[in-house]
DNA sequence: CCAAAAGTGTTATATTTACACCCATGC
DNA sequence: GCATGGGTGTAAATATAACACTTTTGG
């Protein structure tokens, strides 16, 4: 069993040629919050023997592309948006995990503003739908299981870094944001102690604007300062919820 | 840029049997703590144009195996330890990262007991050895940052759950427990502190003995009780340091 | 008896939790 | 005026941090 390195090159030379290569793609969890609920972006999958079902939103990757270039391609090509949170999880590589041949797979999570002119994007492209997260039971290929593996990564970044902002418009409320925790984390959380915890990070900005046409008492709104988020980064201080 | 489903398969039905396919590999960073350093386990590189230089332990990964399976079998090749922990940590997949062709690779880390019996098997396997992580400076390809990816890594997870033990025999001291925190976070802890954390989290059995022929007192020794652990985790508890 | 690490408690400080009422707005 | 969420403080409990001396062993 044991391959000493020369040995090791000898056997690539040859090998790389043959039957060790490949297919490598992406698969992006596409997550948006909207409606308190958390979503997530689908399409539905034509290929056998998953006609019918939804899947999540991939391709192969490029030669000319990296994994992370080729899931930032992707998200463009289906949401429209270049500027978006990306977070690499962990590769899937089941032999048999896809039908046509061997596909080993890089799943990806995505977070997004779910807003308008994203809607109106989504328009274009009919085969393409928002389902919540907790109304999926399966997914086309290994996708459901992908799918929770990001959705675990996920809960667990959102408490310990400052990225639940990307789920929100760019003005939110304090209750926007405990709500977002509450539903995404499936928690309780005290409303006086939330604020007291926020206010403590020091990383909201006031931006001394209210809600509008709400039918009781507007809120104030905020905004997530990046900037000074990393500056405190760097003087050893972490976000933790 | 936009495709939809349907153009996708038939995109793939060619595309993956052209370029579209890539080597995949696996670099294992293997961490051993002796002599109150942490080490990796390194070869000795003779693929130009990095000979001379030390690389990762790694191979490709064979049409019949996950890349799981093939981070387990070069562990298995290379130390002979059947029982190691492992775990994925990131996809490395720059362009140009291998000089042969396109690879892309996945990165895994894992800890090992250095004992004597895992040195003599070494011996027989005299282009690889233990290097302080400290003083590594450059690897071959891309696998001083590599490395430094499952560090920053295993640095995390060695804080929220408790992986140190692998690093440890099977009997260890109080106070090595401390040290290998202290080593390889890079902090200092208070011993007294130390110790009631520890012993809050359960998770230690005394099993009677102590420590032999050492010119001090001798301490008690201890294992880590992995069953209570696993019960006290569904209980929902934490490691955390 | 000396060197080296083992082992052990208390106090101050910081963090976390629990909890209830009045306020502003739209209808 | 009523329904709805906005906004605020305090006290108790818990967790963390700082800190020094006696004990046991080998040489």
């Amino acid at each position: 069993m044991t391959t000493n390195t020369s040995e090791n090159i000898n056997i690539w030379l040859t090998q790389i040629n043959n039957d060790f290569k490949a297919a490598v793609s992406v698969d992006c969890v596409i997550f948006g919050y909207d409606d308190d609920a958390l979503k997530v972006l689908v399409s539905r999958c034509d290929m056998p023997p998953y006609e019918h079902q939804l899947s999540l939103l991939g391709d192969i990757v490029h030669p000319d592309e990296t994994t992370d270039e080729a899931a930032m391609r992707v998200l463009i090509a289906k949401t429209g948006f270049t500027d978006v949170y990306l977070e690499q999880v962990q590769v899937f590589s089941d032999i048999h995990r896809h039908p046509l041949s061997r596909v080993i797979t890089i799943a990806y999570y995505s977070l997004i503003k779910i807003d308008e002119d994203h809607l109106l994007h989504l328009e274009k492209n009919d085969h393409l739908q928002w389902i919540e997260v907790n109304e999926i039971n399966s997914l086309a290929f290994d996708h459901f299981n992908i799918m929770h593996s990001c959705l675990r990564r996920m809960r667990k970044q959102l408490r310990e870094q400052p990225i639940g902002f990307n789920l929100l418009p760019e003005k939110f409320s304090l209750l926007q944001l405990q709500r977002l925790f509450e539903v995404i984390l499936n928690i309780q959380l005290d409303k006086r102690n939330f604020r007291r915890k926020l206010g403590a990070l020091g990383i909201l900005k006031d931006i001394g604007e209210i809600e509008e046409s709400v039918s009781h008492r507007p809120a104030r709104l905020y905004t997530f300062d990046k900037s000074i988020y990393e500056k405190k980064k760097k003087t050893g201080y972490s976000f933790d919820l």
